[in-house]
DNA sequence: GCGGGCACGCAAAAATATTGCACGGCGGCC
DNA sequence: GGCCGCCGTGCAATATTTTTGCGTGCCCGC
């Protein structure tokens, strides 16, 4: 959003970004040791990352199942017509919303997919109902539930960071 | 998958998960004093919680456009048929694809959901091909592409947290 | 060739995480 | 009803990790 200046990450950065993006919670020594570095310049580099907005945020990665959040399901949502307001009001109510996961504007006859986890089908019907159904800018939706994760890995992948 | 025994989440514990899941850098006293509970207390429960399985991993989140990958897009796909080999060949492709952020198997005439994250629109396009066209067990597939992430949360929500 | 800025390593200091221990509540069992 | 063992807690000591100050070397522009 407002970093301009991302300072040329090099490849030391992409390094330390594929570590940390799989496990943040290892001391800067061993970053430091992966990727040939003293700790306190990996930590410099790391507070550089952060402050410059390239490193967003360190989360802990909770099991959906665990807490009671069994049921993924991707929808795919038509607005009524490309107003502005329409948008903006769909937008923010998908922020506000903990069980949207998330939420991308495409390309097609669809205009958002968003990604929605609850209990079980009933809540997913519910919250549907709630956020789609019922909201007078949505045109059209269709609810696609999931059978399974396969995959709901959250990194993102670092083209330098392969290459070698 | 293979915890049995996840023993009984009280209301702490869905609070610290709440806590964790938005920041994980905090220290124990900090989350402590929002718990109301000591630093040894809080270091116990989330060790609990990691070795449960509850939170698996502690990641930092980087962002996309930071390291070049700025094309998000979502991939419908159908394969040939349901043979069970044909299936665990494609999710073995997704889960190895650093670039396939999520996959979803989904009930419908579609039998995949796969959310791509790619540098721009020419490697999306090649990696649509390469995964999707060049595959033989893959009958049809649509991409989405987005024009933006409205929200690409990797939280879960907690119902108990939400509660008070 | 000569500054100036930048990133580094090292070491001291501060902060944080971890562990051992004793206490108190709670449930099961005589 | 009373007793015993278990579990989770707080506190304090210890270990680890992070942060910061400082001096050095390198590279770029002048």
């Amino acid at each position: 959003m407002q970093y301009f200046c991302v300072p040329a990450l090099d490849e030391i950065d992409h390094l330390l970004l594929g570590l940390v993006q799989v496990d943040a919670a290892r001391p800067l020594h061993e970053l430091g040791d992966a990727v040939g570095l003293s700790p306190s310049a990996v930590q410099r580099r790391l507070l550089r990352l952060r402050t410059a907005g390239v490193i967003r945020a360190q989360v802990a990665l909770v099991d959906p199942a665990a807490v009671g959040a069994a049921l993924t399901a991707v929808a795919l949502v038509a607005l009524v017509d490309d107003d502005a307001d329409h948008h903006a009001a769909f937008r923010d109510t998908m922020l506000a919303e903990p069980e949207v996961q998330q939420c991308f504007s495409i390309v097609g006859q669809w205009d958002y997919v968003v990604v929605l986890v609850t209990a079980d089908l009933a809540a997913n019907r519910a919250l549907s109902r709630r956020l789609f159904a019922d909201a007078p800018a949505v045109r059209r939706y269709e609810t696609l539930p999931a059978y399974e994760a396969v995959k709901s890995g959250l990194t993102v992948p670092l083209p330098a960071a392969e290459r070698r």
